[in-house]
DNA sequence: CGAATCGTTGAAAGCAGTCAACTAGGGTGG
DNA sequence: CCACCCTAGTTGACTGCTTTCAACGATTCG
């Protein structure tokens, strides 16, 4: 799924997009922080937040792990920002490939071929980029043989490249 | 104080700055996750991650209070997402000031006059831009009557433009 | 087969960055 | 007391990265 917020002109910025596993909507406040929907198909669980909060309630260690969940996204976010402000658009789309393949690592093992089941505008309003600019950095890393572009997937030919340009 | 994080080739990011009453350092990994440095005199209470995680271990209470206090910095994080990512310059700077008064108003009171206590390196740090940049849409600000610079602070002379350059 | 969507590519424009000079305070030391 | 220096901030000229505008290619779906 991804995660995003809107300006008032139609302006998107995702911030983050959900794996399965993921626990989302955990602003306590009557409306959410940011907005979602699916990219491919999805199964969710759906608490109420009154319910949830009564299961929680006598249940501290449940309340002591969505504490870390919050305080780890807090610090991707953190990560986030600083790519959104201090790198360029090379080192954007590097970064974002290493993050997300790590990600599927996680969940499905090593592979050498990373999925990209989000559409190129979302790439772009990830990284706060346009869409040309998203699709001429994959172009170069390609022709850079770092990439190799594949539909809905992009190949690493050359990992430690790409980490070094999404370095720290 | 500022909270910040570097790049290794220096590049920084302001990720916030914090004012009296706020709590830092929610991460309970070894690591924090951003660094922190003082503009101005400070007074902190420091606790031991350990100490303070056993005096919360029994107050339930406090602990769904910090994580409210997350929660809250992770909507802030993600509003700052959306700022980096897709807005220019002058809202950049128009959505800070506003911002900053905003805390500032609700920690003395209401003011017609903000104080800026970081330099211009930090703004620009903060907002992904660099220092002439900022210091050119001050002064543009400044000659379209909105506010009025002053050494260490600024005056909003016309807050409603303002509100509306960083309208949501 | 035509229409629509998504992605790529090219050319040109523009916003912010870079490089550099200059000003204004503030502190230091002769 | 004043010359000097150092830092912070401003301004100007120019560059360049990313965006914008536009056309084109590929794929899918009706």
């Amino acid at each position: 799924m991804r995660l995003y917020k809107l300006l008032p002109d139609g302006r998107r910025q995702i911030v983050g997009f959900a794996l399965p596993g993921d626990f989302l909507g955990m602003a306590t406040s009557a409306r959410h922080s940011y907005s979602a929907d699916a990219i491919g198909a999805v199964a969710v669980c759906r608490f109420s937040k009154a319910s949830f909060a009564r299961f929680i309630e006598d249940r501290p260690h449940l309340l002591r792990r969505i504490n870390e969940l919050a305080v780890r996204e807090l610090s991707q976010a953190q990560d986030h920002m600083v790519l959104l402000g201090r790198r360029s658009a090379e080192e954007k789309v590097a970064t974002f490939l290493i993050g997300w393949r790590d990600r599927l690592v996680k969940l499905n093992g090593p592979s050498t071929t990373v999925a990209l089941p989000m559409s190129r505008q979302d790439i772009a309003d990830f990284l706060g980029l346009t869409i040309e600019t998203v699709s001429r950095t994959f172009t170069k890393l390609e022709r850079d043989r770092v990439i190799g572009i594949l539909p809905g997937s992009v190949c690493l030919l050359d990992p430690a490249r790409a980490e070094a340009m999404a370095a720290a």
